[in-house]
DNA sequence: ATTATATGTATGCAGTCTGCATATAAGTCA
DNA sequence: TGACTTATATGCAGACTGCATACATATAAT
């Protein structure tokens, strides 16, 4: 049985197939890694991030900026304020809203998150020589900047980015 | 601040981080299509391709091959059974272990389930030239035949690819 | 054959994560 | 002032997971 996709060529078949095995094998060490290092679910990491790249941001903004609901944003923060990695201010300008921000122990976390995350895909690219690696930069920019839409996939995309490591002047997601 | 990295090429500190950022990317789309489209959690996804690339495994083999426990499994497995996506039947040789095969309608899903995982990747390639796509997948080829370590890691990195686009003697995972 | 050990399944329990519905507080505008 | 919107918080329920344990079956040693 031929399956129906938009590719007929068969290399690329496979290349479609390895590229989403890469992807499960990131996802497994950096979450598995930042859950036994720094004991951080997926989504809180993501949350020290953002509170990390956006310091003063309401919980509403870090909730569409991750990609969760309100309420489990507020799950997520809550617990990572009673952790003391969080704090809560209440906003001088809208009283409604929280102003959060990382603690020192928090931007601790931070950084040793970021340095989690770039171990390992710092690691894989280790095995590659210049050209090949220039090879995957550029075929990566072109995937991302032609198919990750603008606004909200954009923000969750890049979720758990080091943006000492990508500015969004360079950014193949946001760049025009 | 300057982190201590192994790479010091700028180049490569940016690739990275947009490889971690396509792998967000993919796992997203990919996992979100599944529990929208075929109400499939990814283990449950990850269950259902491994019984059908081995008809008859038991429990005990398909936790391991997709990274549960061994309880974790038996109710994942057993929520497809209530679905009638998986059929359990035990085992002449040993009566202990479950001999699990899939239904017409298992094979039915996971069919649908690689057609929406291919229909992603797909569609993250479909935007490349000829030799990008080549230079992907030397590149992707190259970094999953160094860094993945046979046996278990091999077997969960692999727990949803569609064997009809990866056989064994092409994976890179596999080959030696 | 009997007994001890190992293997495969199943389940009780608890903990985490999540979304929906709802409540409360605060801002906005008619 | 009153109606509406926005931001946060919480009760509730459901999904997923691991640990500890119970039970059945196989295997091996005596």
């Amino acid at each position: 049985m031929v399956d129906q996709d938009a590719l007929s060529d068969g290399e690329s078949r496979h290349t479609a197939n390895i590229l989403g095995a890469l992807a499960v094998l990131i996802q497994d060490r950096v979450e598995s890694a930042w859950q036994s290092a720094l004991d951080l679910s997926p989504m809180a990491a993501a949350a020290v991030v953002q509170i990390d790249n956006e310091p003063g941001s309401s919980i509403e903004q870090v909730a569409g900026r991750i990609g969760l609901t309100h309420s489990a944003t507020v799950r997520v923060i809550d617990k990572l304020a009673e952790r003391g990695l969080v704090e809560k201010d209440r906003a001088r300008k809208d009283a409604r809203a929280q102003s959060l921000k990382l603690s020192k122990a928090g931007k601790r976390i931070a950084q040793q998150l970021h340095e989690t995350r770039n171990g390992v895909t710092d690691d894989l690219l280790s095995g590659l020589d210049a050209a090949q690696r220039k090879a995957l930069e550029q075929a990566i920019s072109a995937i991302l900047h032609r198919t990750v839409e603008p606004g909200r996939e954009a923000d969750v995309t890049c979720r758990v980015c080091d943006d000492r490591r990508c500015t969004p002047d360079i950014c193949p997601i946001r760049v025009a």
